[in-house]
Order: C-alpha cells, then structure tokens, then sequence
DNA sequence: GGTGTGACTATGGCCAGCCTAAGTCAGCAG
DNA sequence: CTGCTGACTTAGGCTGGCCATAGTCACACC
C-alpha cells in the first residue's frame, strides 16, 4: 500500500529534535481556524456583501457575525468599505481582498472532500469557459500533479529565506 | 478590479431563496474543524504515529489528542491497528486511510497560504522528481487552471445526482 | 417628526475545546 | 514481583465561540 506520508528531508528527518511551532497551517487557522469564519469567506466568495445577509445566510447570529467579519477585516481578508444606491442612504459592504481570495483554493479543497467522502451536494463548481468540474490538486512550479508520497519536505536555509523576502 | 466571486447559474442565481445548509463545507469541518484535528492529521502526512509523539509534535495534551485521534479514528480518516517491533512488546499505530489522505490539497493550500500571507515558514514542499515547489491550485477535469471569476455555480439535478451516486 | 431599515452593540448564559495533574492498565525487563 | 513504558482515562477548571434577546444610532422617507 501506498504510505500517504511525505518523506522528510536533511536536517528534518530525524523527526525528534524539531517541532512545527511556527507551522503556517497553524498560523492560518489562528485567523480562520473556525467554522463561522470560513462559512464567511465562502458567502463572500458567492457574492454576499451585506452584513444581515452573511449572518443570515452563513446561519450564525448577528454579534457574532459582526465579531468575525472584524477579525476578517482586521486581518486584511475582507475589506468594509461604505457605498451608495442612487436614493439610498449609505451602507456598508464586504469584499474579499486579494489576500482573502487567495484562500479559495483551501475552500475548494474541503468543499471537494465533503462531496466525495460525506455526499454530494446540491452545487457543484464548474469552469465557465469548458463546463467541467472543478477542484483544488496539488501542483508543482514545475507543472506536474504530484501526489503525497512524491513530496519532499525540506529546510528552508537563511540565504533562501532572505533572498525571498 | 477583479470582484473574486463565483457566478451563481439558473436557479441559484438570485441569492435570496436557497441556502448553503447542505453546503460540504460545512460538513467537512464538522469533522476536522478544530485547530487540533487539522494538526494532527499535519503530523500524520509527516509521518507520525504514536500517541505521545502526536500530542508532542502538535503541541496539545494527551486527553485532547486521544480525544480527537478517536474522532479520526471514527470518522475513518486515520485507522488505529496495533503492530510489534521484534523484541517489543504490541503497541498502537496511527496512520492515515485513503479518505484522510485526500484531505491532503486542503492542508497545502492553508500551508500556502500561510506562507504567503504571514510570512515564510521554515520548511517547504517540494516534488522530489522536480525539485519545484509545491502548491494547491484550481483545476478543472478539462486540464485548465480557472480564476475564481472563471467559476460558475451550478446546481446539480436530481439525475446527475442520481448518476454519480 | 415619526417610522423603518441597516448595521451594528450589550448582556447573560451554555457548551465545546483546551489545560494541568493524577490515575489506570497491560506487558516486557530486570 | 517490581518497575517502567506506552497508551491511554478521570477530574476539575478556564476560555472562547456560540446563542437569544434587546438596545443603539444614523439616516432616508413620508
């Protein structure tokens, strides 16, 4: 059987001797680490811009909807900008920065497992310009699919890092 | 500027009247939505599986990692079987099932994400053939790598549904 | 100037998830 | 048969995320 694990590299492998503290996957879900959050993002993504309609829709009530679309936007996921209808008053709406965007791929990841392993349901994404299915896979620069068992995770060293930054 | 949501189709288009009750999304993360479980199964793709090693490397205490690894357990994305060194005495491993695996596109795409959006962690996926880095991106059954304004919606008809069941 | 609406805030309470500290239990090692 | 180790469980307590209910405040409309 195929191990699903991926093979550690130079001076992580002996896996004693070093944590993930600083792991990224950690770091993300201290800012959206729960269901009210992503539940948002996902409305925002479906078009939702008003702040009753998130609650609404996302079905949590309203302070706390009110709390995490501020952490959102604290974060800098979603911006709150005011807007005017002809006529209308000023109101408030919500919108997905780039940076919240960029957090689409994991939203399809998880919708795409919740359809295979717990049930289809009731929608499903498709590319508009070829109509087929859509999902989120594993892709290298390199413009292969890998799977789990052909990846390699190595130490960033200091040069790396700096030249990135 | 690009407006980041998805085209709602046919009878999702007017937002008002249905909801995402069902949505995978949110199934999914009844399962592993906690900081915890998702670190866990982060360890498992690292290779882990003993208990205290778990609990250690995920940085929670023994009754939550025993706690959540029976959830997985349960839930059929990681299995619990028991295994002997020569000499020792039986032990339990854990490792991950194929439904577990395939979770594994989510937790690069929050690694990704982290790594962008919060600065460069230490460590990095590479394709072992290649040397590129790896990521999570979008990607229809047709080949291509949609944008997020590429997508539609679409609801699925009771047929189709009936046919993929 | 009263009414309605949108976008919140305030209060109080429940429960899940987390912690520490300590206990259990089986099996091999001495 | 005592001790140790691995894999847990039990007990007690804290905090954060959630809820419902109710209140606030600004503004357009009538």
């Amino acid at each position: 059987m195929t191990e699903s694990t991926i093979r550690l590299t130079g001076p992580l492998d002996p896996r004693t001797g070093w944590t993930a503290a600083n792991c990224p996957i950690g770091r993300t879900l201290d800012l959206v680490g729960t269901r009210s959050a992503l539940l948002l993002l996902r409305e925002a993504f479906y078009g939702t811009t008003r702040f009753a309609d998130f609650a609404e829709r996302v079905g949590i009530s309203e302070p706390v909807a009110a709390a995490r679309l501020r952490e959102l936007v604290d974060h800098g996921l979603i911006e709150r900008e005011p807007y005017q209808e002809p006529g209308q008053r000023t109101r408030m709406q919500y919108r997905l920065t780039q940076q919240g965007a960029e957090l689409f791929p994991a939203l399809v990841a998880l919708m795409q497992w919740g359809d295979r392993w717990l049930g289809p349901a009731g929608v499903e994404l498709r590319h508009r310009d070829c109509g087929e299915l859509v999902g989120a896979e594993l892709r290298c620069t390199g413009g292969h699919h890998p799977a789990v068992e052909d990846l390699d995770l190595v130490a960033r060293d200091r040069r790396t890092q700096a030249a990135h930054a």
